[in-house]
RNA sequence: GGGCCCGUAGCUCAGUUGGUUAGAGCGCUACCUUGACACGGUAGAGGUCACAGAUUCGAGUUCUGUCGGGCCCA
């Protein structure tokens, strides 16, 4: 029984976590043992299966796992479904890495092999998150687990591709994409970042033809002049428009290229006219086919000149650019080149500057699909929290372009496409076809790209439960019932799976989505390996605990809001969890010396037990009901930061500091089993459930030892009903009169602060009132002499004198008696109060004056102003009475006592 | 260029539909090693709510503008 004298969670936490998951009690319970039960649904964003665990994850699991410890206490059918997700580029990316480290690639190896290799690291790597996140004691269902590659997940992507394809949705054909030299990959619009960089404007001069005249062209790419095939002038633009017709030579290409009317020629910007290269920008390219204009591609997919380019073939982009700005210079077409700041894309993966170009691949075809997915959150089927969200998403939704999702990885879900050598014609199929489903031609090839990793991950909501097999699942947990998610992938994944989840399954894949905040250190700058600021959660849930380093994350987790994680909050959330340790060691200690066996009522109890509850347990369930109340609320609306301050200020602030202080006045040795005991046990076991879901491991291994003796419990904390608030169990008279019990002794403690008197030396004193503090304060004696260390003489009224050792407070006058020489130091204190005082007055009397006020503010405004006013004017003539006193000779308090 | 969010105590943030003396945690100051806890206790100091207007009897809260910071999209 006995506890150790610190908190260690060392000690326990690997044992319940792995006690968790052995006992499989996270399981989603089966249809039939929760028939009639609310269902609550959760698939995780799941994390890549070669990486481990980050801040970033340790947030978002926590703020999932309190919810769904919630929902599963509050009884509902709880469902975390975790999976892991295959990360094509990243992926591909670090083998690569490991086979140049040994001297080989990729393409060395072979297809086959390569794919063999990735498996291998996967099966070396893919279980350490997992490993981890049971560490940290995520509650998920691990019988469910998913892989974005697996064979079932692996059907579903097959299917969605097949049906997009019949319904015209995937489309293969010839566009200006974003292409990586270095990953050897085309890229969606969202994989490329565009970062400005510091650049150059060449200003190039292009004679033209028949003319002793040029027109200059600025470009932040001179290398792409190779593909020029027209230069275009703006027909608005009165400088140009007599050259309209004519032809222009692109300077060392010596080609003829035409001068057309373009709207993309901005008059307002540069010369007024662009150089058209439809190969190598989208801009260019959209002008290029108005046109009709050729394409040239000079640059080749490792963004080398190809030998369309003549003499500069072979060299890289850069390299050429070099030399063709040279060459221009040398040969008089350069105008002047200046300082820009540009734009330009890079690999999200690698950094690498992408290459727009023109290249056949597979696409999605976006609007159709963007329509319902607008519609759904319009209507409030989908919800997200924090709202601002929603525009954001809009915003994206109603200016979505196609989506290219063939990749030129190896690592991923191969196109279910298949070539025919013979007819050319492409075949889609879900199951491997024998033929070409044109000519039958046996001559067929599998497409050698495979899909977007986004695009396995956006069927993720019904993918994981078996579709398109219509399993029990299915039927049972889709839709899911909240998203839980980074605003970083908000268009890469959330929209994904809105839109293929109303599309597949006909209805939205989750019904809310709360959007976290993203944690950052101590300077508030985000975590990152470069900048080597990252915290490392197995490390701090090791030092600090689990527990604490959850709470640190929850207590910052105000919706919209990002977290600041410190080594300073951690020691914090760690000495809370110490904090309770610690009660419920004294509260195991006093139990042996009383006799106590653990104990706990079978079931939640609300309200005190006994005949007459003595007024700390009234006021402790009172609020204890409050708490409840304040913690479900919270829970359901994503406000976790409440439910942390909640939680830490009725553990310490009102069990710790007053309850627990007034119970050790009541146990006596041998007392047995008293009313007070089991009020003080129910209580505690009631507020370990309540901080469960948040302090998940030190609730339990503290529960089991509360509870042990409860014959027919369930197995653990997590599986006990959450307290609910019962409002009979609010008690107004306990908690006003318990506001009174502390404030006297406040009162009591603030003087004997003040006047610097030892703060073990029991003093004399007298309490005046007119209303309930006498009572109290009658009823409790023994609270006011040990908590203040005062023995008080109570009187009737208020204080015939009002001098010396007082404060006079709206509710009662109490007064202590000191030698007359420590009294000055309350003066300064009485003028800063007289001065605070007559300041409210005034205000209150300036509101109270005003005949605008009184007609139209609502009446219990001003009752209540006016009820103020006299308080505030009462307290201020005592103050100011007091102050005179201290002036006078006669410093002795009640004086008449003497 | 278009859009979104944020400026409240030294720091990190709360502040629900406008309403009575603006809160919390940390940090800070003073005192206290009291038999649950110094990862503790008691008491205290600290804010013209970025700025300027407007609406209102009344604005931290609503509106407009300015300044400052962050983010997204082009």
């Amino acid at each position: 029984m006995q506890l150790d004298k610190v908190y260690e969670p060392q000690r326990f936490e690997p044992r319940w976590a792995q006690s968790w998951i052995d006992s499989g009690i996270f399981h989603a319970p089966t249809a039939e043992s929760s028939a009639g039960r609310d269902v609550f649904t959760l698939v995780i964003p799941p994390p890549n299966v070669t990486g481990s665990l980050h801040m970033g994850h340790m947030l978002e699991h926590t703020e999932i796992d309190v919810t769904i410890r919630w929902h599963r206490m509050r009884g509902d059918a709880t469902l975390w479904l975790p999976g892991t997700d295959h990360a094509g580029i990243a992926t591909q990316m670090v083998v690569e890495r490991q086979l140049a480290a040994e001297g080989t690639n990729r393409h060395a190896l072979g297809r086959e092999a390569f794919e063999e290799r990735v498996w291998k690291w996967k099966a070396e790597s893919g279980g350490t998150i997992k490993r981890q996140m049971i560490q940290v004691g995520a509650s998920c269902d691990w019988s469910r687990e998913r892989f974005t590659l697996d064979e079932g997940l692996n059907r579903a992507v097959r299917e969605t591709f097949c049906r997009l394809y019949e319904k015209g949705l995937i489309y293969r054909g010839t566009y200006m994409i974003n292409w990586c030299p270095r990953c050897q990959t085309a890229l969606s619009d969202l994989e490329v970042d565009h970062a400005a960089m510091p650049g150059s404007l060449w200003h190039i001069r292009y004679p033209v033809i028949g003319t002793d005249e040029f027109l200059t062209v600025a470009t932040t790419r001179p290398e792409s002049m190779l593909g020029d095939t027209a230069v275009a002038i703006n027909a608005r633009d009165t400088r140009y428009q007599h050259l309209h017709g004519k032809t222009v030579r692109l300077p060392l290409m010596d080609r003829e290229i035409p001068i057309v009317l373009d709207d993309m020629a901005d008059p307002e910007f540069g010369t007024g006219c662009v150089k058209v290269t439809p190969a190598h920008d989208l801009n260019d390219f959209e002008c290029g086919r108005r046109h009709n204009l050729p394409s040239i591609s000079v640059i080749d997919t490792h963004a080398r000149i190809t030998a369309a380019g003549g003499v500069y073939a072979g060299l890289d982009r850069y390299e050429a650019r070099k030399r063709i700005a040279a060459d221009l210079e040398q040969q008089g077409y350069l105008v002047k080149t200046e300082p820009y700041a540009l734009s330009a894309g890079q690999c999200q993966r690698c950094k690498t500057v992408v290459e727009p170009l023109v290249s056949t691949q597979w696409f999605c075809k976006m609007k159709p699909l963007a329509e319902p997915a607008i519609a759904c959150v319009e209507d409030d089927r989908i919800r997200f929290i924090p709202e601002a969200w929603t525009k954001t998403y809009f915003e994206w939704m109603r200016n979505i372009r196609d989506w290219c999702v063939s990749r030129q990885l190896w690592w991923g879900h191969r196109i279910p496409a298949w070539h025919c050598k013979d007819c050319g014609d492409v075949t889609v199929a879900r199951e491997t076809p024998a033929a070409c489903g044109s000519c039958q031609s046996a001559g067929i090839v599998q497409d050698p790209d495979v899909l977007d990793t986004w695009f396995s991950s956006g069927l993720w909501p019904f993918s994981t439960m078996g579709w398109p097999e219509q399993t029990e699942d299915l039927a049972r947990f889709y839709p899911t019932s909240l998203l839980i998610t980074g605003f970083d992938i908000l268009f890469f994944w959330v929209a994904r799976m809105i839109m293929l989840g109303l599309e597949m399954m006909g209805d939205v894949p989750f019904r809310q989505v709360y959007i976290h905040g993203l944690v950052r250190d101590a300077e508030r700058q985000k975590m990152s390996k470069t900048k080597g600021n990252v915290i490392d959660p197995l490390e701090v849930t090791v030092k600090y605990g689990t527990d604490a380093v959850r709470m640190s994350l929850l207590q910052g987790a105000a919706p919209g809001t990002d977290i600041v994680l410190t080594d300073e909050r951690m020691q914090t959330a760690r000495a809370f969890a110490n904090k309770i340790w610690n009660a419920a060691r004294f509260v195991f200690l006093k139990m042996e010396q009383s006799g106590v066996e653990p104990w706990v009522p079978g079931e939640v109890v609300m309200r005190p037990v006994g005949e007459s509850p003595s007024l700390e347990d009234r006021w402790i369930f009172s609020r204890l009901n409050r708490c409840a109340d304040q913690m479900n609320r919270s829970i359901a609306n994503y406000r976790y930061h409440e439910a942390a301050q909640t939680a830490w200020g009725f553990f310490w602030h009102e069990f710790c500091d007053w309850y627990v202080e007034l119970k050790k006045l009541r146990f006596t040795e041998g007392s047995g089993l008293t009313a007070d005991w089991k009020n003080m046990l129910t209580v505690f076991e009631s507020a370990l459930r309540l901080l469960h879901p948040v302090m998940p491991f030190l609730t339990e291994e503290l529960w089991q030892r509360v509870a042990a003796n409860w014959t027919v419990r369930p197995q653990s904390i997590a599986l006990t009903a959450y307290p609910q608030c019962d409002t009979a169990g609010i008690d107004e008279a306990a908690e006003s009169d318990m506001g009174l019990l502390q404030e006297i002794i406040t009162a009591a403690r603030n003087l004997r602060a003040e006047l610097k008197l030892d703060p073990k030396e029991q003093l004399s004193g007298v309490l005046y009132s007119s209303g309930r503090a006498l009572e109290v304060a009658g009823a409790e004696p023994e609270a006011v002499s040990k908590l203040a260390g005062v023995k008080l003489d109570l009187r009737a009224g208020q204080a015939p004198k009002l001098g010396g050792a007082m404060r006079a407070t709206p509710d009662f006058d109490l007064g202590l008696e000191v030698p007359a020489a420590q009294l000055e130091v309350l003066r300064k204190r009485l003028e800063k109060e007289i001065e605070q005082l007559d300041k409210t007055i005034a205000n209150s009397q300036r509101q109270l004056g005003d005949e605008k006020f009184l007609s139209r503010a609502p009446d219990h405004v001003v009752a209540g102003i006016r009820e103020k006013l006299a308080e505030y004017e009462s307290q201020v003539a005592k103050s100011r009475e007091s102050l005179a006193a201290l002036g006078g000779a006669h410093l002795n308090l009640a004086g008449e006592r003497t």
